[in-house]
DNA sequence: GAGCACTGC
C-alpha cells in the first residue's frame, strides 16, 4: 500500500500544455504546494490562501484536525457530529488529503446543488488551488447534473447525493476513492439513506474479504444532530464479530431489534463531536394555543419593531405561499398607518415557487431605517441562510408530503414540526448576534413535539429508491440496512410497482429493463415510457423524450397569468401549440417549436405566453436524455429524427405503459373514476382537456387538495387501457 | 375554473 502513495503525486498535469496558466511556470507565482504535487499556481491563488489561513484555523473544528486524523488512521469509519458554524464541511477533507491512505480522491456529499459548488469554490481559495475545470491542476472540484467541474488532478470532489448514488452503479466498489465524506446527515434524504446503506455494506465487505479493493475505504458520516450512537451501531452491526459471530449478527443488519452492538465492532467505528458557533437565542413561548398564526405574527412582528432598535431582521417560518402572501399583504397595510417617526418595514415573502430575481431580494441589506420581515417557508430552514436575521417566528407548522400506501397517492398536509426542526429555526436568530425566537405554541406544545423529523424514506414512493438498490445488486430489499426501515406495505407497494412495470423479473431480479431505468435520471414511471419509445415497433423515442423533458421540470412550461386579458390573448396565441389529444401532445407541439425556432427563442416564448427559463431547463434534460439514451444503445444518434409523421398512437401506447396506473374512466354520472382503486377524479383546470368528457385519461401528476385532481392529462381509449392490462399478464 | 413544503439524477 505504502507504495501506492508515491505513484499518484506524479501528476500526468505536469506533461501537459496548461490551458490557463500556461508559461507562467517561471514566474515567482509558480510555486509548489508544500506535497509538491501542484503546478503552477499563481501568485494572487497564494496569497488568498494565506489571507485564509488564520481564518480557518480559528475555527472550532481546527483542534480536532489531528484526533480526526488519528481516527481514520486506526478505522475506516467516523462519525463526526458537528454543529451549525463547525467548520466540517471544509475543513475535514482538507485534514485528511494528505494523509498516507489517502492516494485517491476524496468525495463529499452535499444535499444541494449550490452548497456543493460554492463549498468546492471555498475550499480551492482556501487550498491556494484553481478550481474546477480551469485548469488540470486544479485539486478541488464539484459535480452536480448538467455540470461537472473536476479533472485528471482533482483530489477533493464535492457532489451531490444523486450523483454519488449514480456514479455508485457504475462503479460499486468506488475504486476512484480513498475516502466518502457524507455530509448533513441528520437532513436523511432518501439518497442519504441508499448511500449509507451501500457504504455500510461496503465496509463490511471490506471487513471479511479485503480483496474487493486494493486498499480500504475510508468512510466519515458528518451530522449536525447527535444521533452518534445510532450511527455508530448502524455501521458496527455491519461488521463481524470477533468473537465468532454466532448470533448471526453479520446477516441480520437492523438498527432496530438490537439493544447493544458487538463491543468490540463499536471500537471500530470512531466518534467525534465538535461544538458549534453560535449565539444565545431566547425562546418565548405563547402562553395560549393559537390557531391564527397570521394574526399572531401580524402583531408579533410590529410588537418586535416597536420594542427592538435596528438592526435586526425579523424571519418568520410559516407553511406555503397562500398564507405568506397574505400576510405580506396586511403587513403593508399595517405599516402604512405607522407614525413617520418610527422605522419603516419591508416584508419579502420567500418560497421555492419565487422566481429566482425575487429570492435574491432577501439579499439586499434593507434600506435606510428599515426592516426587513421576510416571509419564508421552510427553504430557510435549510437551503437558504437569510443574513441579518435577530427575530424568529416560528408557527410551529410545515407542510409535508406523504405518501399513502393504499391510494397509491401522495398528498401534501399541513403537519406539526418535530422538536430538532423547531430547534434549527430557532437557531437561525442567533448566526450573528443574540437573537430572540417567538414560537406560536405554548411550552406544553413544544413537549409534546416528536423529537426527530420523520425521514423521507418513511413518507415516500419508494419504487425509484428500490429500483437504485437492485441496480446495485440488493437482492434481499426486506434486509437491506436501513436507517430507519419503510413499513412493509410501502416495500411491497413499490416492488409491485416495478413489478408492473417490467423493471424486475418474477423473480424479483433485475430485469435489463430495469437496470436501464435505474441509470436514467428519471423516476420509474418515465423511464419505462422511454425505453418502450425505443422499441422498434413504437419508434417514437424523440418525440416521448420531448415529452418526459417537459414533465421533468417542476412547475409550467406555460406562463400562468393573472388578468383576463392576458389569459385570453395566451389562449389564442397557444392555439397552434394545443393538441386536442391531450397535455402530452401539446407539450410536444411546444418543445418541437420552440426547438426549430433558430432565430430569437426568447422571442417566441413571449409571443406564446411560455417560459423561456423553463424552457431552457427542458432542453438541458432532453439533451441529457438523448445523450444518456445513446449511451444505453436506445438511440443510434443524438441528432432528431426529419419530419415525423403522426406517431400519436404510438406515443399515447408508451405513456399507458409506464402509467397504468393513473388511468381513469367516466361513469355513467360523468365522474372519472380511476381504473385501479375506483377514486373520483377530476381533470385540473389548468389542462387542456379540462371540462371535456372523454370516454377514458391517463394521467401523468396527481394533485390533492380538497380534491383529486389529475394533471397533465391525455385522452385514451378505454380497449387501450385494457390492451396494455392484457400485454402485462 | 384551481392554486402545489423542499430537494435531486
Amino acid at each position: 500500500m505504502s507504495s501506492a502513495a508515491p505513484k499518484q503525486v506524479k501528476p500526468r498535469a505536469e506533461k501537459r500544455p496548461e490551458r490557463k496558466n500556461g508559461g507562467r511556470s517561471t514566474q515567482p507565482g509558480g510555486l509548489r504546494s508544500p506535497h509538491g504535487w501542484q503546478p503552477h499556481v499563481s501568485g494572487a491563488l497564494l496569497k488568498k490562501r494565506d489571507e485564509l489561513q488564520p481564518v480557518r484555523m480559528a475555527l472550532p473544528i481546527w483542534p480536532q484536525a489531528e484526533p480526526i486524523r488519528h481516527a481514520l488512521r486506526r478505522n475506516n469509519v467516523l462519525v463526526l457530529t458537528g454543529e451549525t458554524g463547525s467548520g466540517k464541511s471544509t475543513q475535514v477533507p482538507q485534514f485528511l488529503a494528505s494523509e498516507p491512505w489517502c492516494t485517491k480522491t476524496i468525495a463529499i456529499t452535499q444535499p444541494r446543488r449550490v452548497a456543493a459548488i460554492s463549498l468546492a469554490r471555498r475550499v480551492a481559495d482556501e487550498m491556494g488551488s484553481l478550481f474546477g475545470s480551469q485548469s488540470p491542476a486544479a485539486r478541488v472540484g464539484y459535480s452536480v447534473r448538467f455540470d461537472n467541474a473536476t479533472g485528471p488532478n482533482t483530489k477533493i470532489k464535492f457532489l451531490t447525493e444523486g450523483m454519488l448514488l449514480q456514479e455508485m452503479l457504475r462503479d460499486p466498489s468506488m475504486s476512484q476513492y480513498s475516502a466518502v465524506i457524507v455530509d448533513e446527515v441528520h437532513e436523511r434524504s432518501v439518497n442519504v439513506d441508499l448511500i449509507l446503506g451501500f457504504l455500510r455494506n461496503l465496509v463490511s465487505d471490506m471487513a471479511r474479504d479485503g480483496k474487493k479493493r486494493k486498499a480500504p475505504l475510508k468512510v466519515v458520516v458528518m451530522s449536525a444532530t447527535a444521533d452518534v450512537k445510532g450511527l455508530v451501531r448502524f455501521f458496527a452491526d455491519g461488521l463481524p464479530s470477533p468473537s465468532g459471530s454466532a448470533n448471526g449478527t453479520l446477516d441480520v443488519p437492523s438498527t432496530q431489534n438490537k439493544a447493544e452492538p458487538n463491543p468490540l465492532a463499536t471500537d471500530q467505528i470512531s466518534t467525534c463531536f465538535v461544538e458549534g458557533r453560535q449565539y444565545p437565542v431566547k425562546t418565548i413561548y405563547l402562553p395560549q394555543p393559537t390557531l391564527d398564526w397570521t394574526e399572531s405574527s401580524l402583531k408579533l412582528i410590529f410588537q418586535i419593531h416597536y420594542k427592538e432598535p435596528l438592526p435586526g431582521d425579523i424571519l418568520v417560518f410559516l407553511t406555503g405561499q397562500e398564507v405568506i402572501e397574505g400576510l405580506e399583504k396586511l403587513v403593508n397595510d399595517y405599516a402604512e398607518g405607522m407614525d413617520k417617526e418610527i422605522p419603516k418595514l419591508l416584508p419579502l415573502p420567500l418560497f421555492a415557487a419565487l422566481p429566482q430575481q425575487a429570492q435574491q431580494r432577501i439579499f439586499q441589506p434593507a434600506p435606510y431605517r428599515t426592516r426587513k420581515v421576510i416571509l419564508a417557508t421552510n427553504i430557510a430552514e435549510t437551503s437558504v441562510t437569510v443574513p441579518g436575521v435577530r427575530y424568529v417566528i416560528d408557527c410551529g407548522k410545515s407542510k409535508v408530503k406523504q405518501f399513502r400506501n393504499k391510494l397509491g397517492l401522495e398528498s401534501l398536509l399541513v403537519k406539526p414540526i418535530s422538536k430538532s426542526a423547531a430547534i434549527q429555526r430557532k437557531g437561525r436568530a442567533g448566526r450573528e448576534a443574540p437573537g430572540q425566537c417567538y414560537r406560536l405554541y405554548t411550552e406544553s406544545e413544544y413537549t409534546g413535539l416528536e423529537e426527530r423529523t420523520v425521514p423521507e424514506i418513511l413518507r415516500c414512493d419508494l419504487s425509484q429508491a428500490i429500483l437504485t438498490m437492485k441496480a446495485r445488486g440488493v437482492d434481499d430489499v426486506p434486509n437491506f440496512p436501513f436507517l430507519d426501515r419503510p413499513p412493509r406495505e410501502a416495500l411491497e407497494k413499490a416492488l409491485m410497482q416495478l413489478l408492473n412495470l417490467g423493471a424486475l423479473t418474477e423473480t424479483g431480479c433485475i430485469s435489463d429493463i430495469g437496470l436501464k431505468m435505474a441509470k436514467l435520471p428519471l423516476t420509474p414511471a418515465l423511464g419505462r415510457i422511454l425505453i418502450e419509445a425505443a422499441k422498434p415497433e413504437r419508434d417514437c423515442l424523440h418525440e416521448v423524450i420531448d415529452i418526459i423533458s417537459a414533465l421533468s421540470i417542476d412547475g409550467s412550461i406555460f406562463l400562468n397569468l393573472v388578468t383576463e386579458e392576458r389569459k385570453e390573448a395566451a389562449e389564442e396565441a397557444r392555439r397552434e401549440l394545443y393538441r386536442r389529444e391531450g397535455d402530452h401532445m401539446t407539450f410536444l407541439a411546444t418543445v418541437q417549436q420552440y426547438a426549430e425556432e433558430q432565430t430569437d427563442r426568447k422571442a417566441w416564448c413571449e409571443r406564446h405566453f411560455v417560459s423561456h427559463r423553463t424552457m431552457q431547463n427542458v432542453m438541458n434534460i432532453r439533451k441529457q436524455l438523448r445523450q444518456q439514451c445513446q449511451a444505453l444503445k436506445l438511440l443510434s444518434s443524438p441528432d432528431p429524427p426529419g419530419p415525423s409523421e403522426n406517431k400519436t398512437e404510438a406515443i399515447i401506447a408508451c405513456l399507458i405503459r409506464g402509467f397504468i396506473n393513473n388511468t381513469a374512466r367516466l361513469m355513467p354520472d360523468n365522474v372519472y373514476r380511476t381504473v385501479i382503486g375506483n377514486q373520483k377524479i377530476s381533470i385540473h383546470p389548468s389542462s387542456v382537456l379540462f371540462g371535456r368528457r372523454l370516454e377514458a385519461i391517463l394521467f401523468s401528476t396527481f394533485v390533492f387538495t380538497n380534491k383529486t385532481w389529475a394533471r397533465d392529462v391525455s385522452a385514451v381509449q378505454l380497449n387501450w387501457v385494457e390492451e396494455a392490462w392484457d400485454g402485462m399478464m
